[in-house]
RNA sequence: GCCCGGGUGGUGAAAUGGUAGACACGAGGGACUUAAAAUCCCUUGGCCCGCAAGGGCUGUGCGGGUUCAAGUCCCGCCCCGGGCACCA
């Protein structure tokens, strides 16, 4: 399914792969360059994997987000994930190498018209120029009439050819296929430039032709070009089978453009272009009379085929580094500007003008087309590649100081000579691109930051992909062989051979019976019972999909969990919908949240389900953090004595208490330091004047080894040191003058891995589960990560117990009248008293749930019990409602007094108590009364006073008279029910 | 560098532009108790005046502004947390 609407595909991708411990990793899972558990080395490899085209939503998800009650940072960090960007495409023919000697600069490209060594006209038509752009295979003698035909016929394609087109388009099948493009003077249907393949797709009329088709194929053949012919019937049978074909017979050719001593496409016209093209991308399409040179990612593909001979061994070492110098170097080396020339020069679409081609790891290879024009004068990237190669700067706008910087200013004058000079940078990126499009070196385009997603995983646990392979192409299993489920295996680890676990597995295999040949065909599958009928037998796919292939549509599974014929009837996904309320952490942004959001596009798209969107609201409930403690190991001076053999001399690890962190470090006589090494090494080994510690090693140490005062067990540590480590080296710990070891203490996300989780089971067993939950809503806004501290807990079980007071007998209350089963509650009528702190506490409580501000909630009811208590409120119409309105909060202990009220059914069935505004309304209201602003004091008044009769009656009150020593006040403000402001 | 959040007592925090610190923890004092636990009462932002009752000043990261009135709104900074980042 999802390969046939091209959202799934095998392709080559850059992942973080581990040798040692022979998978790959999520990036999440690498930290500083090594493994995140282990601390092994992780390399860049390019690697076969299945990826899903999450990019094709880019756009979609994009706009998604606008229609969603979720959290701003959420989006925030969406958008900025998808990364959208608007601006150009633009192409830079290739010119034939105008390499000069070895390490020689490249000549200053003449840019300006009139200079330059070809007169042109600002706006060349095809001809003019000798040559048509992007289209370089093209006899120029008639390219532009073939282009407009080829155009054409891209718009109106025949059935077989669109259905062709979709699923080998792009680099779907291993290499970029271009379809009607134009070679020599023939249109072919679909060619692989860089793997000399043209495909072509005959209808009908070809039978009647084929001496015309043997001319065609032999020019192209005479042109370096092989032809494989597919017939209309062909592809509108299996156009599956026909991609297949053509994926195997790419996989099979080389690639051209890989090897720099390989034949060039033979060239012709005029002019001596090459046939390649460099194709970039930028956001600034009107600082295009501003390039002085282009720069590739070391990953180009082009980069070999650009580089000349003299250059050779320089380029193929520096894109060697570039290679393998992992993210973080590259990162921590920002500032460091490298790179190099290849020696190639490009022709600058309107002026024709030279560029150079140099390569540079500035340029990242996976985005965009990992080819920037370098506008020195407007890039402040470009431009300090440009100052440090002395490469030409050039001013694209008025008021740019190009010698301090680049000008990046968004609302600046274009300045450069050219048909843009003049515009204004908006009004010039709207020309540029109607330019580059009328000459057809280029167009408008919208680029994404988004990559496709990587869908295998090298482990067991995850659900299998329904693959099988024949003759190394996949193939999909047929629905009847599905579901396929995970075999069993002996060790949960990867083959020896570092395939994934499921290579392990016997049997792992796709039997088809004899009937059932062919991709698409019914047939069913049977890895336990062997081979079927037929004797073949293909290998299943290994890898397993990731975590988030299941948690994208679990929710959809819930609605109708025991389905057997579909995830999810039509009648369930109708009723349920949408998810209302989805409660998650802010950590799963950018991962599940947006692959949630796509898949559930995709089966929008499909009309399996009524909506585009899973969650209508997300809120994120802040992270409960650890508090992480720490030892440090010293590593002294003495580990760098000259002449120091580590490991044949006793060394130990010298723990190092927080306090004397610092101290240690000061180049000094150190005691402590000395007496730790003087039970393990004889004294005359060390430098007694030099020894000092150089840095500390950390290490997360459990929690649970802190007794009082923080101070680190130290029988239990050494205990857990060489049973969870494995690691029994000798040690010496140096200590507080109290003799106390102290950890260094972190606040951290709570995590195994740091030892620092707290365990609730604890906490449950001491307090109840009611005062856990309870507590934690009271610990502040949902919203809101802290750490996890339990200084607080005492607060909520007492008032847990107050509450459940109230609906106990009090001694002196034994002779009230009562009320149903409960024995200790009256039917008197509530006093007005009573009522308010009800209504007032359902009414905040009400409100509370809807903001999700359960702390105040909390709060709230707690002044309901406090004043409840001190009134000796036994009634039954004040304290039903209230605990039905405790039980979201604390449904155990509610429970309990729910039953004790004598009900039969389960609180959680009792309607929601409604506030009623009439309790709520005060007889009176005490003002504070303000004088400029200041509160001084409290006068109380009828509530139904208007403004002109508080104001005179607090003019007319002694004590602000008194207050106001006779001064007649500038202006009352009297704002009814709030407070009384007398401006003097 | 860009984009989001934040910054209020010893602590967690509350506050439609309208009495800053509700509620709770902790701390101090007291009651009950042989004692402990539990429970209850009082005090608790800082500084100052007063024997006291009480009163004054100051105070929500910093500096300005708007307003009768600013934790809250506006402008400019500083700091902390998170996300993105040689993204063309």
């Amino acid at each position: 399914m999802l390969q046939r609407f091209r959202l799934a595909y095998l392709g080559d991708a850059w992942v973080n792969w581990c040798p040692a411990l022979g998978t790959v990793l999520a990036n999440d899972e690498v930290k500083d360059g090594v493994s995140e558990r282990g601390g092994h080395p992780v390399e860049r490899k390019r690697m076969p994997q299945w990826s899903l085209r999450i990019t094709a939503y880019a756009q979609r998800l994009l706009d998604g987000l606008d229609g969603l009650d979720w959290s701003g940072s959420i989006k925030e960090a969406q958008r900025n994930w998808i990364g959208r960007s608007e601006g150009a495409s633009v192409k830079f023919a290739l010119t034939p190498a105008l390499s000069g000697g070895e390490g020689e600069m490249p000549p200053t490209p003449a840019l300006s018209g009139g200079e330059g060594e070809v007169p042109l006209s600002p706006n060349p038509s095809p001809g003019e120029r000798g040559t048509v752009p992007g289209y370089l295979t093209a006899d120029p003698a008639i390219a532009g009439r073939l282009m407009a035909h080829a155009n054409a016929m891209r718009k109106n394609p025949t059935e077989a050819e669109d259905k062709l087109w979709q699923v080998i388009r792009g680099a779907s099948v291993g290499a970029k296929i271009r379809r009607q493009h134009i070679i020599d003077r023939y249109i072919v249907d679909f060619v692989c430039l860089p793997k000399r393949l043209v495909i072509e797709v005959d209808g009908d009329i070809h039978d009647l032709q084929q001496e015309e088709d043997a001319l065609r194929t032999a020019r192209l053949n005479e042109l370096g070009f092989d032809v494989v012919r597919f017939t209309n019937k062909d592809v509108l049978q299996d156009t599956y089978a026909v991609r297949c074909k053509i994926q195997k017979v790419l996989a099979e050719r080389r690639d051209v453009t890989q090897h720099v001593d390989s034949p060039p496409l033979p060239r012709r016209g005029a002019g001596g272009e090459g046939e390649l093209a460099i194709e970039v991308f930028t956001t600034r399409p009107d600082t295009l009379f501003g390039v002085s040179f282009l720069t590739l990612a070391p990953e180009h593909e082009l980069v070999a085929a650009l580089t000349v001979p003299e250059r050779r061994a320089e380029v193929e070492a520096y894109v060697a580094t570039a290679k393998n110098r992992s993210e973080r170097e590259r990162q921590a080396e920002v500032d460091k500007v490298s790179g190099v020339f290849t020696g190639s020069y490009a022709k600058h679409p309107f002026t024709g003008a030279d560029i150079p081609v140099w390569v540079g790891d500035y340029v990242l290879g996976g985005y965009g087309t990992g080819a920037v024009m370098a506008v020195p004068g407007g890039d402040q990237r470009d431009w300090r590649f440009a100052k440090h190669f002395g490469l030409p700067i050039i001013a694209v706008t008025e008021g740019a100081d190009i010698e301090k910087e680049a000008d990046e200013r968004k609302d600046a004058t274009i300045c450069s000579e050219g048909f843009l000079k003049g515009l204004k940078v908006p009004d010039a990126i709207r020309r540029a691109i109607q330019e580059l499009e009328k000459i057809g070196a280029g167009q408008g385009k919208v680029n994404y930051r988004l990559r496709d997603a990587a869908f295998g995983r090298q482990r067991y646990w995850g659900e299998p992909i329904p693959i099988y392979y024949k003759d190394d192409i996949p193939y999909p299993l047929p629905e009847s062989a599905l579901p396929l489920k995970l075999p069993e295996v002996d060790k949960f680890l990867p083959t020896e051979s570092g395939e994934p676990p499921l290579a392990r597995a016997k049997d792992w295999h796709y039997s088809p019976s004899p009937s059932e040949k062919g991709p698409g065909d019914e047939g069913h599958y049977s890895p336990l019972l062997g081979r079927g009928a037929g004797g073949e037998d293909y290998p299943l796919e290994t890898t397993t999909m990731p975590g988030w292939a299941g948690s994208s549509w679990y929710f959809l599974r819930y609605m109708d969990p025991h389905n057997a014929k579909r995830f999810a009837s039509q009648e369930a996904v109708d009723y349920w919908g949408q998810v209302d309320l989805y409660i998650g952490g802010s950590e799963h942004a950018t991962g599940h949240l947006l692959y949630f959001r796509f898949w559930t596009k995709f089966l929008f798209d499909l009309g399996l389900i009524p909506f585009d969107e899973p969650a209508k609201k997300l809120v994120n409930q802040g992270m409960i953090q650890g508090v992480s403690a720490f030892t440090n190991v010293a590593l002294t001076t003495f580990s760098y004595r000259p002449g120091f053999k580590p490991h044949s001399e006793r060394e130990p690890s010298v723990f190092v208490s927080h306090s004397m962190l610092e101290k240690l470090k000061r180049p000094a006589v150190h005691h402590e330091l000395i007496e730790a090494y003087r039970k393990h090494v004889s004294l005359d080994q060390i430098h007694l004047d030099g020894l000092y510690v150089t840095e500390y090693v950390t290490r997360h140490v459990p929690i649970g080894l802190l007794g009082k005062d923080d101070a680190l067990d130290l029988n239990r540590f050494i205990d857990w040191r060489k049973s969870w480590l494995e690691y029994s080296g000798e040690y010496e710990f140096i200590n507080e003058s109290n003799g106390n070891y102290l950890c260094t203490r972190e606040v951290e996300k709570m995590s195994k891995s740091k030892f620092n989780v707290v365990n609730p089971d604890d906490i449950i067993e001491k307090y109840g589960a009611d005062t856990l939950r309870l507590y934690e809503m009271f610990l502040g806004p949902l919203e809101q990560s802290k750490p996890w501290d339990t200084n607080g807990i005492e607060g909520t079980f007492r008032f847990l117990k107050k509450f459940w007071n109230l609906y106990q007998p009090v001694e002196d209350a034994a002779a009230a009248s009562h009320i149903g089963a409960d024995p200790f509650l009256s039917s008197d009528a509530p006093t007005k008293a009573e009522l308010k702190i009800l209504h007032a506490t359902l009414k905040k409580v009400t409100e509370d749930i809807g903001n999700m501000s359960f702390n105040t909630s909390v709060s709230q009811f707690m002044i309901a019990v406090n004043e409840l208590s001190a009134l000796k409120c036994k009634k039954y119409a004040i304290l039903e409602p209230l605990v039905i309105s405790l039980a979201p909060f604390a449904p155990h202990i509610a429970e309990e007094i729910w039953m004790q009220l004598g009900h039969a059914e389960s609180i959680s069935t009792a309607p929601w108590p409604q506030w009623e505004a009439q309790y709520l309304v005060d007889d009176s209201f005490s003002y504070p009364i303000s004088f400029n602003g200041k509160t001084r004091l409290q006068l109380e008044f009828p509530a139904t006073l208007g403004k002109e009769e508080v104001e005179a009656a607090v003019l007319a009150n002694p004590e602000v008279q008194a207050r106001l020593e006779g001064k007649v006040p500038k202006k009352v403000i009297v704002v009814p029910k709030r407070i009384v402001n007398i401006v003097v």
